[in-house]
DNA sequence: GTCTATAGACGGATAGAC
DNA sequence: GTCTATCCGTCTATAGAC
């Protein structure tokens, strides 16, 4: 079974390392917010020193940007190919399908999604300034979503209400789920009964 | 218009300083968050220097706990002194005159509120021991709300979830709200519009 | 790619003068 | 009550050896 050089799928060294530190990173600013969260202990959990981050990365401020990008894109990535597979369903089951793929990414899959959800608001201007655009993305998604489902124009104020007021129910389950206790399903019908009509 | 001597009103110079460094400090962990509000930034606001805050607080964990105690304070006494004037409501109006209540206050009044609601998760754990009291008191304030309103036992996973839900898209407004665009009123009317029966 | 070593800045906290 | 002065720790980031 030889090689494919022509098209290496095995990861580069320093592929391997970057990934390790941004798992790290992720999870230790969900854990421990962005400027608690030291490089040298980041560094001593990937298994390396501080110094040498900065092979991979510019600057602290860079991995941070990259962590919270990339949280948006694993829940965006997750809801989107969930609702590619239910193509037919009504435009409430796509709402819902999208709750459950979001809080169910956020709360078992992705400590990037939440450390971005933790992090933001006490995040560099420059940080936030890079995250507008997938935000925006991803917030479009919901707003088309949510647009559909109350048949009401983009603008509408009611289309932002119900999407802030979901995905703050949704987002706030990082305060309080606790795996041992509760149950995504059970938590994302009781919303879905909340749902107009 | 003699003094009162045996009722002395005015406050000592310690007690007007202490809340002059409590207000700066609430303002402070709402925007930057708990360990990027130095005392020296703070005392500067307040108008001394960083050694004099120890005066008055034993230590920068001290000073955040009580910062954050009063903000669950400020909206449990807001949120009692509201329905106490309605005690013939029924439980749903009750219920809408505490979300509303709830988030008026997290919103204009109080910079306690928010930096408790944002620096709850990073804040040391000394810290959030110390916040499990006031914290319990008002979850239980919520349960009761909502019990009466569901007609379930206070145990009932429906409670739970629904006093998740409310809180969470109440809370969540930190991260949006713009007064000059968005209007409290409205927002509530939504909310309430989403609830059963 | 990762290391060592360190620069340079800033953090919380304390002691003692006033 | 507030100040000055300072201790001592930690932080991000950089330079250069390997």
């Amino acid at each position: 079974m030889p090689a494919t050089p022509t098209k290496p799928r095995q990861k580069t060294k320093a592929a391997t390392a970057r990934q390790d530190i941004l798992a790290v990173a992720a999870r230790k600013m969900r854990q421990t917010g962005y400027s608690d969260m030291s490089l040298r202990d980041l560094a001593t959990e990937v298994g390396m020193k501080a110094g040498s981050l900065y092979y991979h990365f510019a600057s602290k401020d860079a991995l941070a940007t990259e962590v919270m990008c990339l949280g948006v894109e694993v829940v965006q990535q997750a809801v989107q190919t969930a609702l590619a597979k239910q193509p037919d369903s009504t435009a409430r089951d796509r709402l819902i399908i999208a709750m459950h793929v979001h809080i169910e990414t956020l709360l078992s899959e992705s400590d990037f999604s939440s450390a971005h959800i933790r992090c933001y608001p006490f995040v560099p201007d420059t940080v936030r300034n890079e995250l507008t655009t997938v935000r925006k993305s991803y917030d479009k998604d919901w707003n088309d979503l949510i647009c559909a489902f109350l048949d009401k124009p983009a603008e509408a104020a009611e289309v932002r209400h119900l999407r802030h007021a979901l995905l703050g129910a949704l987002n706030w389950s990082l305060e309080w789920f606790d795996p041992s206790r509760d149950d995504i399903n059970a938590y994302v019908k009781s919303l879905a009964h909340l749902l107009p009509e």
